[in-house]
This record gives C-alpha cells, structure tokens and sequence, in this order.
DNA sequence: GAGCCTACGTA
DNA sequence: CGTACGTAGGCTCG
C-alpha cells in the first residue's frame, strides 16, 4: 500500500442511464434475474462496473448522474430529437430505481436535473472539478462527452464489448483516435450527424472529410466561414445543408452550468451505510457483489487516516454515548430519582447475560447511563430492583429474551413500553433490521461501534456494552414511533408489546412431550420405510436414494420412460403432485411405494427431530419468533410447533405426545373455527357471506346450497370440497388456473364455479378488487386493527411481481387481521387468568388455536375463560366460533 | 461447511 | 398460475 500523498482530489462522475443501458446489453437477462422475477442485470453490471472503477481509480469524490425522463430542453428545441430510439424495453425500465436505491445505500450522491440529460450533469460538474483543481474523470458512452476531455479531464469510454472494459481517452488519446482536438469533436460529429440521436448531418460527409474540414479551418465556423471555398459534391451539399450542422452543433453542445444546488464537496465519498446495501444485495441475490462491495469498504478503511478513503466501512457516530458510571445503593436510588424524572417517556435498558441468566445492566438517559453488574441478593442494587419491577416505562431493544433471563433470575419485570425491534418490524415486516445496530444505522444513521469479528480479542474500550446499547435504544425509539402510522403504534402498544412477555413465558412453559409414544412410534414408521424401500428397489431391480430427487428423475423418466413432469430448476418435479398424475397416466407400483416410503421417513423426521427437542424437564421449549412474518402471524422455531401434522392418522398420532405436566390435569385447545372466512365477511360485507355465519349452517354447505342451486341438505361431499377449496383460495387469490388444477377438474367448470361464486357472493369480489386497487395507491395494506404491509411493489412494471404482489396484498389484510384478533385474544386471556390467580396458562399457539394445561378443578373456568375471551376479542359483522376440547392429549382435546 | 434446491408439514 | 411460515436431506460449491 502506497504510503499518502498530496495528490489532486479525483472526481468521479459517471453516466447511470448510458451505463446501465450497456451493462443491459451486455449481460443475458435470464442469467441475472431473482427467484421472484425481478431483472438486475443492468443493475448487476452497473455495480461491477463501478467497484471496479472505485479500486482502480481510487477518487475521493463521486457522484452518478441520471436523465429523468425522455425530454428535455433538446426535445423542446427539436422535436426529433433522439425521436427513433427504440421503446426502452420495460426489463430495463424497472431496474433504474432499484440501482438508484442501490448506490443510495452506497451513499453515492444520485443526481437529477429536470429537463436536462445527464450529460449536462456531467459537463457542469467536470467543468466546475476542474476549476476548483480536481482530476476529473468521466464516465459515459455518449460521444458528446469527448468534447469534456482536456488536461483535468478523462473520459472512461465503454466498448462495445459492454461495461466491463472502458476506453481511456485523455487529450492526446482523442486525437489518435478521432483525428481532431477534444473540444473539436462536437463539429466533427455535427457535420457528420448523429443517426441514434435522429441527427442528420451533411450528406456524404463522414468522419474523413469532417476531420480534414477541421484541419483546414479549425472549427465549424471557421468552415462556415469559408463555405464557398469547398468545392466538389460535399461542398454543395454543405451549402444546401448547413443548418444541419448548426444545429445539430446547438444541440450536441453540453450544458457547462447547470445550477445544481451542491457544492463539490458535497460528493466526497462516504461510508456506506452497511445495513441497507445489505438488505438490497440480498434482495437482488447479489452474493459475490456483496462480497465484493464489502471487502472494499473494509480495505479503503485502511485509508480513512489520510481522509482520502472512499467508502470507509465505519463512519465516526454522530453522537458519542455518555460514559457509564457504575452506581449502588443511595446513590443508585437518587439517580433513578431523577432521570426517572427527566426522562418521561421511559429509561433505555439492556441486560447482559449469560446462559440465560442476567449478569449484568445498562440504563441509560439521554444524556448518562449507568452499568451495574447483577450478583443476586446484592443489596445495594435494591433500587434498580424496584424499578425494574415497577411500571415505570422501560425502552428496550428485543426484549424477549432478555424478560426471560430476568425470570429465570426471579428479577419480576413491568413496564415495558417499546421494544425497538418489533417497532421496527411494524414498521417493515419484511425486517431487514434484526438487531439494534441495523435499526440505530436505518433509524438514526450512526454506527454502533460493535467488536471486530475477526479481532480475536475485542477491544473493550471502543465496543458497546449493555449501558451504550440502552442509550441507543432509548434514542432511536422516538425516531421509530414517529414512522409509525398511528395504527400500527396502537397495534404496537396495545398488542405487540403484551405479546413479547406472553410469548417468554410460554418458552419458559413449554409443553410435556412422552418420549415414549414418539420412540414407538418412529421405530414403526422405521420399519416401514424400510419395507417399503426394499418393495420399491424390488421394484427397479437395483437400489437408489428414494430421498433424491435427482436418482428419482433417472429412475423415472430414463429407467421406466415415464413422461417427463413439470420442469423445475434443475430438472422434473417429483413431488406428490406430480407422482399422483403419473400414476394415474402411467400406473406403475414403484410410484405408490415411492410415496408411501415418502410419507413415511417425512412423518419420522418430524418424530425424531421432536424427541430430541425434549429438554431434561420433559417439555419442549420452541422459541416464538414475533418479528418473523409479513402479516403479523408469529413462527415457531426449534422445533417448529406450528406444523405438527394433523391431516393423516399416523401424524395425529404425534399430537398424542403433547400432554400435560405433573402438577396438571388435562390438555385444553381451543381453535377459531372458519376465521379468515369470517374476516372476508366482514370485510366484504357481503350479506349472503354474512347470513351463512348468522345461519348456523356448516358454511361450505351453505355456500355449495347457494352456488349448486339446491337445497342445503342436498350439497353432496363432492360439491362441499369443491366449494371449500374456493372459499379458502379466494383469500389467496386463487385463479381458475389454480383451482382447476387443485380440484383435478378442467378450466371451464373451475371458471363456471368461480363465477357461480361471485355472482351469488358479489361484494366478496368487490372487496378483494378494491383491497389490491387501494393498496396500489397506499403502497400499503391494513389490517382491521391498523397493522400495516408496505407493497412496493404492485406498481412495478415486472408482471411476475407485480402479481405476486396483488396476491400477497390481497391475502395480507385477511391472514393478518386474524393475526391481530388472536393475539388479542392472547393477551385477554392470559390476563384473565392471572386476575383470577389460576395455575392453568397458556403453552402455545398454532395461528388458530391455543393450547393450555390445565390444573386439576380448573377446567370449567378456564374453558369458560378462553372461549370469552377469543370470541370477543374482535367486534365483527359475524360471530367469532370458538371451538374448545379438553382431553389427556392434543389429539384427544381436539374432538 | 455454507447455501441452494426440492419437497412437505401446518394455518 | 394460492397466502404465510420452518425444516430436512441431497447436492454443489469452495
């Protein structure tokens, strides 16, 4: 590494639409799209283009300019102007704003001047870096710019290769290649003229005759001025056409002095804000460019000391945390005194623990903090103690597991009134802000100063500890509340944050599994596999792996010539569906083995991974993820409870490993009957949708009664399938497409039926129309309690997206209205159950339905609890149903 | 060993 | 060409 010199600042400024164009071109679209359809090759070879330009020209200011749209001052002027240019092909079109969004979050100043072309942008800003002593260079693939070259000013030409080579034209370079001096070079070019600008020059005059024009009389008007002088054919037609040449020379002539509201310093590069290139690289599944941009804010780090670094990885914090001071006893009680007093709206706080204990504390005003190390029966921290239990209102940054150390430390906990990160999730549930450190660079643009990972041993000194991460929790929160929609602020206060504590004790709770019950079982279903493998193997006359899709696609489609199935990513799909239409096409024994063995090793997947999840109490402790859904809905991890299966016999059988504990009598479940089809009533107000839940009618029979045209009692099983599987896809914004391919009937009936359907439920359609066309002018979906979903993108110009989008948005007011009516439902409960002193409590939830132990001589009450509760939790057009089982088991309270 | 892909369990 | 999740094994890459 060079040691620092005192040379010239290098200005940087490149041309973003004529750049990406290129990369567009040069780069196949099909290799550079995301898995949910979004193009980014231009995007992908722009990036490239630029960080190999950042390594090897090393500028200390940089700034990518833009043309807005298609007009401009030239257009106005000449109408023809660049008026033959192919329609830009929409693949393109919409990776413009994602690259603009992209160099954003590499804090690389995006410029734009209505009315000009970048070009312009480029001229004035080399104009006014050559001036104030820049090295200026220029990056574009619009000829016009030669006319920018001269000693301060380089020109970076792509060829016609496309991006990843660029041409360096200097001074004596542009006279090599084009035969006349840079600033010449707009007269060469408007006698010429300019085909892809729609500019004609002079006839038969080429780049040859310009150039010799220009050495006889050194410029246009030189030539001009000695028009009649030219003889030959040519020299007619310049007479006759010299407007031309004018005015494609007004026109070809760059702006020098655009008025661009910044100074040049403005553009020094700068830190880049990590987070948000992340969660953008990640959505454009840019991996090694990632990589790439991220090694480079590392290594031009390195440089920050000689202040000439372009994008450093950590910027200098805006805002320096005070000094922790570590208090006890009277003085601790004073202090919280006064900054309970000073700080209104609630004291920052972060515990520090170790395995799964506290050890440690921060508070924090927003001016000091104090840290406090926790050795239990301590008496001089007596008054943190106090607060910590009292209501008084605490700021915290995921707070859930640390409200479970403090249990398990038996510190009692009240008040929380924000938690950072589920703020930050309402505010994006798409999170890309998982810690405090991406919500304090999103929310507040500073960095917390976190340790190396690659530093083996941290510095202490300039790493946050637990009093600096409650300082920032206490800051950044205001700034978050104040995104918020004030719906989502109440879903915040009113539902989330009640939640977070609910949810720690049910990890703490867990629920009793008998591992007995599941070894017998995985060993049957072991020996079944087992059998059923050597039948299939018998079957092919050789062995393979029945769990590879890729064996399986040898065995199928080479070894029994079977048809070839719908196509996946990396060859033919073998999953059930596909299984199921060759048997029926092409029977064969291997296919009903196959899937039976497929059921079976799933099913004791599911048995084993269960088992070892069983912790030393006996009881599986999963973790409840609050923030790791876009609708509202909670997850479920290690081990995923929410998906214990329940469709097939033998799965229920592992629901009847779900019991109670020692000190408890019975198992109690409770689950909302039909609720996302009563949201859609509600919402729709469709009045026939509204009658069958007023009807007490098995709703599918009543809306089959409706559609077939017949009486209820005469629906048959055939016709209430069908009509349940469209009901249910109506939420998800199922096409005839799909549910002809769902039910197995063609595209006709499908359609008949769907609109059957919404001529009988008309407002149900009105509805899930109205929902997609408000979200596209929002930008957003609401559930019923104010929670919102950003949807971006309804309005992009990509089709796949863009109905992926309308689905989700259609789907997301419904999913996450429930959502929003359980966790109430929650939290009502759970409340009930405490005023009433019962020892029966809540273990779990699985989106419908929540799961209780129940102490012996509680049942009656419980159950008369958890039903009021859930069916009140939300005033609706129709009644919530709440179905409510008790028995020794999860399967055996389910009837 | 990390990460993608396919497949599949739930609401 | 039906929403929302989490997990597992096979496979490929480095």
């Amino acid at each position: 590494m060079p040691s620092p010199t005192l040379e010239k600042p290098t200005l940087l400024v490149v041309d973003g639409h004529s750049l990406a164009y290129r990369a567009f071109y040069a780069l196949p679209v099909d290799s550079f799209s995301t898995r949910d359809g979004q193009h980014t090759n231009a995007i992908h070879g722009f990036l490239s283009m630029l960080l190999m330009l950042l390594r090897n020209e090393r500028p200390t200011h940089l700034a990518v300019a833009f043309d807005t749209s298609r007009q401009s001052f030239r257009t106005r002027e000449y109408t023809e102007y660049k008026a033959n240019r192919s329609q830009t092909p929409p693949e393109f079109k919409g990776q413009i704003g994602l690259l603009k969004d992209a160099l954003r979050a590499m804090r690389i100043t995006v410029l734009e001047k209505e009315d000009f072309e970048a070009d312009d942008i480029l001229a004035t800003l080399a104009t006014r870096g050559k001036e104030q002593g820049y090295e200026v260079l220029v990056v574009s693939g619009d000829r016009d710019t030669i006319q920018l070259v001269d000693d301060d000013v380089t020109l970076l030409y792509p060829n016609v290769q496309g991006v990843s080579q660029l041409k360096r034209y200097d001074a004596d370079a542009v006279v090599e290649r084009y035969g006349v001096r840079p600033e010449q070079y707009p007269d060469v070019a408007a006698l010429v003229g300019e085909t892809s600008d729609n500019l004609p020059g002079i006839t038969k005059v080429g780049e040859k005759t310009a150039v010799k024009w220009l050495g006889l009389y050194g410029s246009l008007d030189g030539i001009l001025e000695h028009i009649d002088e030219i003889k030959g054919v040519v020299g007619d037609n310049l007479r006759r056409e010299r407007e031309n040449a004018v005015r494609n020379r007004r026109l070809n002539r760059l702006v020098r002095d655009l008025e661009l509201d910044l100074e040049l310093d403005q553009l020094a590069a700068q830190p880049m804000d990590e987070a948000a290139v992340r969660e953008l690289f990640d959505r454009l599944e840019f991996k090694t460019l990632l990589e790439r941009v991220s090694k480079m804010a590392a290594e031009s780090n390195g440089l920050t000391a000689d202040g000439t670094a372009a994008l450093a990885a950590e910027p200098e914090p805006a805002a320096t945390a005070p000094t922790p001071r570590e208090l006890h006893g009277a003085e601790l009680a004073t202090w919280f005194e006064r900054a309970t007093v000073a700080e209104p709206a609630g004291l920052g706080l972060s515990l520090e623990t170790l395995d799964g204990k506290v050890i440690g504390a921060g508070i924090a005003t927003s001016t000091e903090s104090v840290q406090l190390a926790w050795k239990p029966g301590t008496p001089d921290l007596e008054p943190f103690e106090r607060w910590l239990a009292s209501d008084a209102p605490k700021i915290m940054t995921d707070a859930k597991p640390q409200l479970k150390a403090m249990r398990r430390s038996g510190l009692a906990f009240e008040g929380l009134v924000v938690d950072n990160l589920v703020a930050g999730w309402l505010m994006r549930p798409s999170l890309v802000e998982k810690d405090l450190p991406d919500l304090v660079s999103r929310y507040l643009g500073e960095t917390v100063p976190m340790a190396d990972p690659s530093q083996l041993v941290p510095d202490a000194d300039s790493t946050a500890g637990a009093p600096e991460f409650a300082w920032y929790s206490l800051r950044v929160a205001p700034v978050v509340l104040a995104a918020l929609s004030e719906g989502s602020r109440r879903v915040l206060a009113d539902i989330e944050i009640p939640i977070v504590a609910i949810l720690a004790e049910m990890e703490l709770r867990g629920v009793t599994v008998e591992h007995g019950k599941l070894a017998d079982l995985s060993a049957q279903l072991g020996e079944r596999a087992a059998s059923l493998a050597e039948a299939a193997y018998a079957e092919l006359g050789r062995e393979v792996n029945l769990g590879s899709p890729k064996q399986l696609q040898e065995v199928l489609f080479d070894q029994l010539g079977m048809p070839k199935t719908r196509a996946t990513k990396t060859g033919y799909s073998t999953d059930a569906g596909a299984l199921a239409d060759l048997q029926e096409s092409h029977p064969h024994p291997f296919l009903g083995l196959l899937l039976e063995h497929r059921d079976a090793t799933k099913l004791r997947q599911i048995v084993d991974a269960l088992d070892k999840s069983i912790q030393s109490d006996g009881r599986v402790h999963t973790s409840y993820v609050q923030v790791g859904t876009t609708t509202g809905r909670i997850s479920s991890t290690d081990p995923n409870l929410q998906n214990i299966p329940v469709r097939t016999e033998e799965g229920r059988r592992i629901r009847a490993a779900f019991t109670y504990g020692t000190e408890y009598a019975e198992l109690l479940t409770a689950d909302y009957s039909q609720i996302e089809m009563r949201i859609m009533a509600h919402l729709s107000q469709d009045p026939g949708l509204i009658e069958a839940f007023h009807s007490g009618e098995d709703l599918h029979r009543f809306v089959g009664a409706r559609i077939f045209d017949v009486d209820p009692a005469d629906v048959t099983p055939l016709m209430r399938t069908k009509v349940k599987a469209m009901s249910y896809g109506l939420a998800y914004g199922l096409s005839a497409f799909g549910l002809s391919k769902q039910l197995r009937i063609d595209r006709a009936e499908a359609t008949q039926l769907m609109n059957e359907y919404f001529e009988r439920f008309g407002a149900v359609r009105d509805y899930l129309r109205g929902v997609v066309g408000q979200a596209r002018l929002d930008g957003y979906t609401e559930t019923i309690f104010g929670r919102r979903r950003p949807f971006p993108d309804l309005n992009s110009p990509n089709r796949v997206l863009r109905e992926n989008a309308e689905r989700a948005a259609l789907n997301a007011p419904i999913q996450g209205s429930a959502a929003d009516i359980m966790k109430f439902a929650m939290i009502g409960v759970e409340r009930e159950l405490r005023a009433r002193e019962l020892r029966s409590r809540m273990l779990m939830q699985v989106h419908d339905e929540l799961i209780f132990e129940v102490a012996a001589g509680e049942g009656d009450e419980v159950e008369a609890i958890v039903h009021d509760r859930m069916s009140h939790a939300a005033d609706l057009l129709v009644p919530l149903d709440v179905q409510v089982g008790r028995g020794r088991d999860w399967e055996d309270a389910a009837h």
